[in-house]
DNA sequence: ATTGTGGCCTGCCCGC
DNA sequence: TGCGGGCAGGCCACAA
Protein backbone atom coordinates (compact mmCIF):
# COMPACT_ATOMS: atom_id res chain seq x y z
CA UNK A 1 0.00 0.00 0.00
CA UNK A 2 2.00 2.94 -1.22
CA UNK A 3 2.06 5.79 1.32
CA UNK A 4 4.61 8.32 1.40
CA UNK A 5 7.92 5.88 1.74
CA UNK A 6 6.80 4.25 -1.23
CA UNK A 7 6.01 7.08 -3.20
CA UNK A 8 9.22 8.66 -2.17
CA UNK A 9 11.06 5.90 -3.47
CA UNK A 10 9.12 5.97 -6.40
CA UNK A 11 10.25 9.81 -7.09
CA UNK A 12 13.85 8.62 -6.55
CA UNK A 13 13.51 6.56 -8.76
CA UNK A 14 11.53 8.10 -11.66
CA UNK A 15 14.23 11.49 -10.42
CA UNK A 16 17.64 8.98 -11.31
CA UNK A 17 15.95 7.09 -14.02
CA UNK A 18 13.62 9.49 -16.54
CA UNK A 19 14.70 12.99 -15.73
CA UNK A 20 16.07 14.99 -19.10
CA UNK A 21 14.64 12.41 -21.49
CA UNK A 22 11.78 12.37 -24.00
CA UNK A 23 8.57 11.55 -23.96
CA UNK A 24 7.94 9.95 -27.46
CA UNK A 25 4.93 8.51 -26.86
CA UNK A 26 1.77 7.63 -24.06
CA UNK A 27 0.21 4.32 -23.65
CA UNK A 28 -3.49 4.65 -21.49
CA UNK A 29 -5.17 1.41 -22.57
CA UNK A 30 -7.24 2.06 -19.59
CA UNK A 31 -9.77 5.35 -19.54
CA UNK A 32 -10.64 4.82 -15.86
CA UNK A 33 -6.98 5.22 -15.22
CA UNK A 34 -7.47 8.68 -16.20
CA UNK A 35 -8.96 11.11 -13.77
CA UNK A 36 -9.89 14.49 -14.20
CA UNK A 37 -12.05 14.50 -17.22
CA UNK A 38 -8.99 13.69 -19.46
CA UNK A 39 -8.60 11.44 -22.18
CA UNK A 40 -5.65 9.77 -23.76
CA UNK A 41 -5.40 12.39 -26.27
CA UNK A 42 -4.86 14.93 -24.19
CA UNK A 43 -1.89 13.12 -22.01
CA UNK A 44 -0.74 12.72 -25.20
CA UNK A 45 -0.84 16.36 -26.92
CA UNK A 46 0.56 16.94 -23.10
CA UNK A 47 3.20 15.04 -23.08
CA UNK A 48 4.64 13.96 -26.34
CA UNK A 49 8.07 15.89 -27.07
CA UNK A 50 8.12 17.22 -24.06
CA UNK A 51 11.32 16.15 -21.74
CA UNK A 52 10.96 15.01 -18.25
CA UNK A 53 12.53 18.17 -15.79
CA UNK A 54 11.72 17.21 -12.44
CA UNK A 55 10.22 14.72 -10.00
CA UNK A 56 8.17 15.95 -7.04
CA UNK A 57 6.03 14.40 -4.26
CA UNK A 58 3.46 15.91 -2.31
CA UNK A 59 2.45 13.14 0.30
CA UNK A 60 1.04 10.10 -1.98
CA UNK A 61 0.92 12.11 -5.09
CA UNK A 62 4.23 11.90 -7.71
CA UNK A 63 4.22 14.62 -9.54
CA UNK A 64 6.94 14.83 -13.02
CA UNK A 65 7.28 18.08 -14.66
CA UNK A 66 8.00 18.60 -18.20
CA UNK A 67 9.91 21.29 -20.62
CA UNK A 68 6.58 22.24 -21.67
CA UNK A 69 4.79 23.88 -18.54
CA UNK A 70 2.88 20.90 -17.70
CA UNK A 71 3.18 18.58 -14.57
CA UNK A 72 1.80 15.05 -15.04
CA UNK A 73 0.34 13.70 -11.31
CA UNK A 74 1.05 9.59 -10.65
CA UNK A 75 -0.94 8.23 -7.92
CA UNK A 76 -0.82 4.73 -6.93
CA UNK A 77 -3.54 3.62 -4.59
CA UNK A 78 -2.78 0.95 -2.47
CA UNK A 79 -1.85 -1.56 -5.46
CA UNK A 80 0.38 0.40 -7.98
CA UNK A 81 3.78 0.24 -8.94
CA UNK A 82 6.10 2.64 -10.72
CA UNK A 83 8.91 0.85 -12.93
CA UNK A 84 11.19 2.59 -14.80
CA UNK A 85 12.98 0.22 -17.44
CA UNK A 86 12.73 -2.69 -16.15
CA UNK A 87 13.51 -1.42 -12.51
CA UNK A 88 10.47 -1.41 -9.72
CA UNK A 89 10.61 1.30 -7.64
CA UNK A 90 10.30 -1.18 -4.46
CA UNK A 91 10.70 -5.01 -3.96
CA UNK A 92 7.31 -5.66 -2.78
CA UNK A 93 3.98 -4.23 -0.95
CA UNK A 94 2.00 -5.26 0.77
CA UNK A 95 -2.05 -6.72 -0.03
CA UNK A 96 -1.10 -7.17 -3.94
CA UNK A 97 0.41 -9.35 -5.78
CA UNK A 98 4.01 -9.44 -6.18
CA UNK A 99 3.51 -10.72 -9.91
CA UNK A 100 4.27 -8.01 -12.55
CA UNK A 101 2.19 -9.01 -15.22
CA UNK A 102 1.45 -6.81 -18.48
CA UNK A 103 -2.16 -6.50 -18.36
CA UNK A 104 -1.71 -4.55 -15.90
CA UNK A 105 0.20 -1.92 -16.94
CA UNK A 106 -2.23 1.00 -16.33
CA UNK A 107 -0.23 3.59 -18.32
CA UNK A 108 2.76 4.03 -19.80
CA UNK A 109 5.26 6.84 -20.86
CA UNK A 110 7.66 5.40 -23.87
CA UNK A 111 10.91 7.28 -22.83
CA UNK A 112 13.71 7.81 -26.08
CA UNK A 113 13.87 4.84 -28.06
CA UNK A 114 13.30 2.40 -26.14
CA UNK A 115 12.81 3.43 -22.85
CA UNK A 116 9.55 2.90 -20.81
CA UNK A 117 7.92 4.32 -17.33
CA UNK A 118 4.98 2.61 -16.28
CA UNK A 119 2.35 2.16 -13.52
CA UNK A 120 1.22 -1.60 -12.90
CA UNK A 121 -1.77 -1.49 -10.41
CA UNK A 122 -3.77 -4.81 -10.23
CA UNK A 123 -6.02 -3.36 -8.69
CA UNK A 124 -6.77 -0.01 -10.69
CA UNK A 125 -6.52 1.79 -7.71
CA UNK A 126 -4.24 4.60 -8.54
CA UNK A 127 -4.62 6.93 -11.27
CA UNK A 128 -3.09 9.45 -13.63
CA UNK A 129 -4.29 13.29 -13.62
CA UNK A 130 -2.71 16.38 -15.77
CA UNK A 131 -1.54 19.85 -14.14
CA UNK A 132 -3.04 18.92 -10.46
CA UNK A 133 -4.09 21.00 -7.82
CA UNK A 134 -1.09 20.16 -5.49
CA UNK A 135 -2.90 22.76 -2.99
CA UNK A 136 -5.75 20.41 -2.56
CA UNK A 137 -3.62 18.45 -0.42
CA UNK A 138 -1.70 19.51 2.91
CA UNK A 139 1.35 20.43 4.10
CA UNK A 140 3.81 16.64 3.07
CA UNK A 141 4.54 14.87 6.17
CA UNK A 142 7.82 14.56 5.38
CA UNK A 143 9.17 18.15 6.63
CA UNK A 144 5.58 19.16 8.14
CA UNK A 145 6.55 21.66 11.38
CA UNK A 146 4.99 21.46 14.38
CA UNK A 147 2.75 24.86 13.91
CA UNK A 148 1.56 22.77 10.96
CA UNK A 149 0.58 19.49 12.49
CA UNK A 150 -0.76 21.38 15.45
CA UNK A 151 -2.65 23.63 12.32
CA UNK A 152 -3.88 20.12 11.19
CA UNK A 153 -5.55 18.92 14.36
CA UNK A 154 -6.84 22.04 16.04
CA UNK A 155 -10.62 22.40 16.67
CA UNK A 156 -11.43 19.00 15.08
CA UNK A 157 -13.52 16.56 16.97
CA UNK A 158 -13.00 14.03 14.37
CA UNK A 159 -10.98 10.83 15.62
CA UNK A 160 -7.01 11.66 15.92
CA UNK A 161 -6.41 9.03 13.23
CA UNK A 162 -9.01 10.10 11.26
CA UNK A 163 -7.52 14.21 10.88
CA UNK A 164 -4.26 12.40 10.13
CA UNK A 165 -5.45 9.96 7.85
CA UNK A 166 -6.83 13.44 6.17
CA UNK A 167 -4.82 14.00 2.83
CA UNK A 168 -6.32 17.65 2.68
CA UNK A 169 -4.77 18.64 6.26
CA UNK A 170 -1.85 16.48 6.26
CA UNK A 171 -0.56 14.73 3.25
CA UNK A 172 1.22 11.02 2.95
CA UNK A 173 0.11 9.31 5.93
CA UNK A 174 -1.77 6.15 5.27
CA UNK A 175 -3.53 3.65 7.33
CA UNK A 176 -0.33 1.96 8.36
CA UNK A 177 2.14 4.41 8.83
CA UNK A 178 -0.79 6.26 11.09
CA UNK A 179 -1.09 3.34 13.44
CA UNK A 180 2.63 3.13 13.74
CA UNK A 181 3.32 6.91 14.94
CA UNK A 182 0.27 6.85 17.39
CA UNK A 183 1.58 3.54 18.66
CA UNK A 184 4.58 5.58 19.17
CA UNK A 185 3.61 8.37 20.81
CA UNK A 186 1.48 6.55 22.89
CA UNK A 187 -1.66 8.46 21.55
CA UNK A 188 -5.05 6.67 21.18
CA UNK A 189 -6.52 6.60 17.46
CA UNK A 190 -10.22 7.33 18.95
CA UNK A 191 -8.71 10.71 21.00
CA UNK A 192 -10.38 14.07 19.58
CA UNK A 193 -8.31 15.57 17.26
CA UNK A 194 -8.49 18.55 18.69
CA UNK A 195 -7.74 17.72 22.27
CA UNK A 196 -4.30 16.79 21.93
CA UNK A 197 -1.85 19.01 24.88
CA UNK A 198 0.80 21.14 23.68
CA UNK A 199 2.97 18.31 25.00
CA UNK A 200 1.10 15.56 23.42
CA UNK A 201 1.42 17.45 19.80
CA UNK A 202 5.25 17.82 20.70
CA UNK A 203 5.47 13.96 21.02
CA UNK A 204 3.05 13.40 18.02
CA UNK A 205 5.24 15.37 16.07
CA UNK A 206 8.57 14.21 17.19
CA UNK A 207 7.47 10.37 16.45
CA UNK A 208 5.83 11.58 13.05
CA UNK A 209 9.20 12.52 12.12
CA UNK A 210 11.25 9.69 13.48
CA UNK A 211 8.51 7.56 11.89
CA UNK A 212 8.75 8.91 8.26
CA UNK A 213 12.60 8.86 8.64
CA UNK A 214 12.67 5.31 10.12
CA UNK A 215 10.04 4.28 7.41
CA UNK A 216 11.96 5.61 4.55
CA UNK A 217 15.46 4.09 5.70
CA UNK A 218 13.53 0.59 5.78
CA UNK A 219 11.95 1.47 2.59
CA UNK A 220 8.40 0.58 3.44
CA UNK A 221 5.18 2.25 5.20
CA UNK A 222 4.68 -1.64 6.51
CA UNK A 223 8.38 -2.01 7.77
CA UNK A 224 7.25 -0.08 11.19
CA UNK A 225 7.67 -2.47 14.69
CA UNK A 226 3.93 -2.58 14.92
CA UNK A 227 2.88 -4.05 11.72
CA UNK A 228 3.48 -7.52 12.39
CA UNK A 229 1.59 -7.42 15.65
CA UNK A 230 -1.66 -6.12 13.52
CA UNK A 231 -3.14 -9.47 13.37
CA UNK A 232 -5.39 -11.58 15.23
CA UNK A 233 -4.29 -12.02 18.93
CA UNK A 234 -1.62 -9.51 18.25
CA UNK A 235 0.07 -7.96 21.30
CA UNK A 236 2.02 -4.80 22.02
CA UNK A 237 5.36 -5.23 21.39
CA UNK A 238 5.90 -2.47 23.89
CA UNK A 239 4.39 -3.86 27.37
CA UNK A 240 2.62 -7.34 25.87
CA UNK A 241 -0.86 -6.07 26.18
CA UNK A 242 -3.05 -7.67 23.36
CA UNK A 243 -3.56 -5.25 20.63
CA UNK A 244 -7.56 -4.04 20.16
CA UNK A 245 -9.07 -3.63 16.83
CA UNK A 246 -11.58 -1.34 15.95
CA UNK A 247 -12.63 0.44 12.56
CA UNK A 248 -11.44 4.32 12.99
CA UNK A 249 -11.76 6.72 10.52
CA UNK A 250 -13.15 4.19 8.47
CA UNK A 251 -10.18 1.64 8.62
CA UNK A 252 -9.19 -1.34 10.14
CA UNK A 253 -7.13 0.10 13.39
CA UNK A 254 -4.93 -1.74 15.79
CA UNK A 255 -3.29 0.08 18.89
CA UNK A 256 -2.61 -0.80 22.73
CA UNK A 257 -5.60 -0.06 25.15
CA UNK A 258 -2.51 0.07 28.00
CA UNK A 259 0.00 2.75 26.69
CA UNK A 260 -1.74 4.62 23.99
CA UNK A 261 -3.51 6.83 26.47
CA UNK A 262 -7.44 8.06 25.43
CA UNK A 263 -9.80 10.13 26.35
CA UNK A 264 -10.64 9.18 29.80
CA UNK A 265 -6.92 9.40 31.50
CA UNK A 266 -6.34 12.59 29.95
CA UNK A 267 -9.05 13.94 32.76
CA UNK A 268 -6.99 12.01 34.79
CA UNK A 269 -8.86 9.09 35.40
CA UNK A 270 -7.98 5.54 34.69
CA UNK A 271 -10.36 3.27 32.62
C1' DA B 1 -18.80 23.41 7.15
C1' DT B 2 -17.45 18.84 9.25
C1' DT B 3 -17.72 14.05 9.81
C1' DG B 4 -19.09 9.45 8.57
C1' DT B 5 -20.26 5.74 5.20
C1' DG B 6 -20.18 2.97 1.17
C1' DG B 7 -18.28 1.67 -3.14
C1' DC B 8 -14.81 1.31 -6.51
C1' DC B 9 -11.40 -2.46 -8.04
C1' DT B 10 -9.32 -7.29 -7.96
C1' DG B 11 -5.87 -10.66 -6.08
C1' DC B 12 -5.30 -13.55 -2.31
C1' DC B 13 -6.33 -16.41 1.65
C1' DC B 14 -9.10 -19.06 4.53
C1' DG B 15 -12.55 -22.48 5.43
C1' DC B 16 -15.66 -25.66 3.62
C1' DT C 1 -9.23 -30.08 -5.21
C1' DG C 2 -12.12 -26.29 -6.23
C1' DC C 3 -14.99 -22.73 -4.82
C1' DG C 4 -16.93 -18.65 -2.53
C1' DG C 5 -16.86 -15.20 0.70
C1' DG C 6 -14.18 -11.90 3.20
C1' DC C 7 -10.62 -8.83 3.30
C1' DA C 8 -7.11 -5.34 2.16
C1' DG C 9 -7.08 0.29 1.62
C1' DG C 10 -6.45 5.11 -1.12
C1' DC C 11 -9.67 7.90 -2.72
C1' DC C 12 -14.01 9.85 -4.08
C1' DA C 13 -19.04 10.71 -4.16
C1' DC C 14 -22.52 11.25 -1.28
C1' DA C 15 -25.31 11.62 3.10
C1' DA C 16 -26.40 13.58 7.49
Amino acid sequence: MPELPEVEAYRRLAESASLGRLVTAVEAPDAWFLKGGIVARDVEGALVGCRLVAARRRGKLLLLDTDHGHTLGLRFGMSGRLVVDGTAGVDELLYTSRRDDPVWDRFTLRLGASGVLRINDPRRLGGVSLDPDEDALGPDALGATPAQLRAALAGSAAPLKARLLNQARLAGVGNLMADEVLWRAGLAPVRPAGSLTAAELRRLHLQLRRTVDLLLERGGSHLGDLTPHRVPGGTCPRDGTPLRRATVGGRTTWWCPEHQTGAAEVRGQRP
